[in-house]
DNA sequence: GTCTATATAGAGATAGAC
DNA sequence: GTCTATCTCTATATAGAC
């Protein structure tokens, strides 16, 4: 059987992706999500048990999203360093934030470990994926042996993590992109970083 | 005129400062806050003229309070990086994440430009305190002379409050610790970081 | 499947007694 | 200054018509 279009499930979802990404789980109504998707209330509750199972489908697609954008820049031919640069500098609207990073502020989400779950899991593939590739250009030479690969992975996630903090809180992009730049450059292959530790003087 | 123990005021501010800590502004009611406080409807419109005023009060505080301790660290007669260091070791329930920063996840805060603003201040007073630090620290030969202390300053910040993110998705400290301890590596004074990019496997 | 009532609770604020 | 009504609007969900 055909539907002609996009199904009303399908809007649903959609509308509710969008507006969890810009006001959150708990300042998302019902009533919100039916205005955007243009349906009624009969429509979500016959295809949904209620708002936490729409936001969960929701959710589930917004974090499979995310890998799949993730993934587009990670799992290029080229160096760690290339990869995980393009990942950084990748075109965002900062202001936005990440859609799924924000749900760890949102109370309901937190509390709730069916709806945390996909946020969960999708920082944390982004985490391993970013450690296999810090420790590929470690043995490559392009990274000190130093590095601790799952400590870079977990420091890179969270600089854009709290890149888009800062960004919203100054309304500005340009505080996140001086986040990633701090990083790449602490990041960068180096001959020599400069004279050792003399705190003197 | 003296006020035996703390006033009502008092307490509806510190009331409404544990439940934006908790549940943010959109998921903070007055009653929320009324029940917490253990005051009636009318003390509340009385001394404020309603839950912006209020939750205005409470930022306010909440965010000279983190100043202060941010300050209690970086102001040490110690070396850039030790007090960076201490900064970012400093005990920390990092499953209630930053009072401050998670207001920026919240749509009322950021449409407000009355209610960012203590927001904003507060992060872009750290990152030029920590841009402080970090110059002179690279005047000292602590860091590298190639280290931007802006950017490295915003990374700093970034970090803090993206390991926040990764600590409750993930419903336990040890991200926010693991990026924490990558970045502090990446900072650690040192002689010389290896070969240079010799990318070719 | 989708719609329009309808129901119960809570959000946010006001009025006026004490 | 603080309290208890009271008010209006919305959140969330159910019922039942079409």
């Amino acid at each position: 059987m055909y539907t002609q279009g996009v199904n009303t499930s399908e809007r649903l979802i959609e509308a509710t992706r969008e507006l969890l990404w810009e006001r959150g789980y708990v300042g998302t109504s019902p009533k919100a999500i039916l205005r955007q998707a243009g349906a009624g209330q009969g429509s979500m509750y016959h295809h949904f048990t209620g708002k936490p199972d729409l936001a969960l489908a929701a959710i589930r697609r917004t974090a499979a999203e995310m890998r799949a954008t993730a993934e587009a820049d990670l799992g290029r031919p080229d160096t760690a360093y290339e990869r995980i640069s393009a990942y950084l500098l990748r075109e965002r609207d900062a202001l936005r934030g990440c859609p799924v990073g924000r749900l760890t502020m949102d109370p309901d989400v937190i509390a709730s470990d069916e709806l945390r779950a996909p946020v969960d899991e999708t920082l944390d593939w982004l985490r391993e994926r970013l450690e296999e590739i810090v420790e590929e250009g470690r043995e490559r030479g392009e990274f000190s042996a130093s590095l601790i690969p799952s400590e870079t992975a977990a420091l890179i996630v969270a600089t854009v993590q709290g890149g888009y903090v800062l960004a919203r809180a100054s309304s500005s992009p340009a505080a996140f992109d001086a986040g990633v730049r701090g990083l790449l450059a602490l990041l960068a292959p180096q001959e020599c970083a400069g004279p050792a530790g003399s705190a003197a003087g």
